[in-house]
RNA sequence: GCGCAGGUGGCAGAGCGGUCAAUUGCAAUAGACUGUAAAUCUAUCGCCCUAUGGGCUACGGGGGUUCAAAUCCCUCCCUGCGCA
């Protein structure tokens, strides 16, 4: 098995570690921010301008790809790397999410990340079964049943296909099958999707190592069990505990580890802190779906070692920009006649060749180059605010740069 | 000059006697977005106020009919097309 985790420095009284992962198609180093590409195309760029501004892996959606164009055609392109045309690390998530976002979070105002005092009917729980039914998603204990969103046609994953469809796209990394749950669903309903997620991750497990390709893609365990610190720290020993045999009769465990949920922000950080204490320290941990500046710098201190969002790219094509101070929607009337860069010492392309005033045409005309200069300048800037925390980490001035960076940062 | 069709909020374009400060789209002004149902979605969009209510000014100009007119009539101005 070529993938490897090594840490190059521990911080002494914290979590956070700096590392590098070691996969078939290179090195990420850790602290690291992995780009969303989940149809198997960053949103907008080529992969050479995915390179350029600094990325290192990229991750892919297992449902999204099997939907379309099917993961056995990407198979029979040569796989996902091929495809794309990306050299570097990728990974795939499972389809996990989408038993969240196609299911329990359908049609509500409900994300990867509650507000603060989250409205009280989103405490409620279901109660029109016609709305239950019209969901995309519906979980039973073998799998969970989807109808696409693209034509309405239905399909059904289990923890086995899902790791039969991420073999297929050819991922350095991989995700076991899980159910992202709400935040809001009480106890009793955690307790119950937990139970089922370590089954299903159990059955990914073996799945995964009975086939050859488990020498070639590494397979993590997805951490669930909503905002209960019982169920957190058992998901996470329970994970850990799992073992296979796999084709040469070795018994292993899962590669990596991954922390998901749908998270009240404010939960966050204790939630991340509970797990990585359980978790083992010579194994990388991704936290999925996090990516804004201080739920990165939250994160690291926290233990994990890798992200993924897809803020950057989104955000990017509805305008909005990360800066040092804050973001800013470069649509906005005061920046149509700003002849500065979108974040003023900022080194990505975007910055070093365009105007504020010329990025917010692009947007305001629905240019498509709008899309690609916005979302260089967002991954950008994330994805160097993850390398220079490394940066910190290894010349022992985290704290410093985190409070001189979040002190001018400004959130809403 | 004659005939026909029109002139409605920034633009396009509904409405054709009361339920119209006026459908809708675009534009505009803001906001949201965290394992991408997302180049998406939401709000506001005549003026003023003691604002889940009230007042004022408005559908080319002027004048009428009517309890009531963007909607009907007269007239003037303007635009497009056709014919001279």
């Amino acid at each position: 098995m070529s993938f490897k985790f090594e840490i190059k420095k521990k911080i002494e009284g914290s979590l956070a570690r700096v590392g590098e992962i070691h996969t078939p198609h290179g090195i990420i180093h850790t602290p690291a921010f992995v780009i969303v590409g989940t149809k198997a195309t960053v949103k907008s760029l080529t992969p050479e301008q995915v390179k350029e501004l600094g990325a290192e892996t990229v991750l892919a959606n297992t449902y999204h790809l099997y939907l379309e164009p099917g993961d056995e055609r990407i198979a029979r392109m040569g796989g996902l790397h091929k495809v794309m045309n990306w050299q570097g690390p990728t990974m795939t998530d499972s389809g996990g999410f989408q038993v969240f976002s196609l299911g329990a979070a359908y049609g509500k105002n409900i994300s990867k990340l509650t507000k603060a005092g989250a409205e009280p009917e989103l405490l409620l729980p279901e109660v029109s079964e016609e709305l239950a039914k019209a969901k995309p998603a519906q979980i039973s204990e073998e799998g969970v049943s989807f109808r696409s969103h693209i034509d309405g046609s239905s399909h059904y994953f289990t923890p086995k296909k899902s790791i039969d469809i991420q073999h297929n796209l050819g991922a350095d990394i991989i995700v076991a099958f899980d159910e992202c749950t709400s935040p809001n669903e009480p106890f009793a309903y955690q307790r119950q999707a937990l139970d089922r997620t370590h089954r299903w991750a159990k059955a990914c497990l073996a799945h995964h190592l009975s086939s050859p390709q488990s020498e070639l893609q590494a397979l993590y365990g997805v951490v669930q069990g909503g905002r209960f610190e019982d169920l957190r720290k058992e998901s996470a020993q329970a994970l850990v505990e799992m073992k296979a045999e796999d084709v040469k009769g070795n018994v292993r465990g899962f590669d990596g580890y991954a922390i998901g949920g749908s998270f009240a922000k404010e939960d966050m950080a204790t939630a991340v802190a509970w797990v990585n204490g359980e978790l083992p320290e010579d194994k990388p941990r991704h936290l999925l779906g996090i990516g804004e500046p201080e739920d990165l710098f939250m994160g690291v201190e926290q233990g994990c070692d890798t992200f993924d969002c897809v803020a950057p790219t989104r955000i990017a094509r509805n305008g909005q920009h990360y800066t040092k101070t804050g973001k800013i929607n470069i649509r906005n009337l005061e920046f149509r006649d700003d002849l500065g860069p979108v974040d003023e010492g900022c080194e990505c392309y975007t910055c070093k060749h365009y105007t504020r005033a010329y990025v917010s045409h692009l947007h305001r005309s629905d240019e498509m180059l709008a899309a690609t200069l916005s979302s260089i300048h967002n991954l950008y800037f994330i994805v160097n605010l993850v390398k220079h925390i490394r940066q910190s980490l290894i010349e022992g001035n985290f704290q410093e740069f985190k409070t001189e960076f979040l002190s001018k940062y400004k959130t809403k």
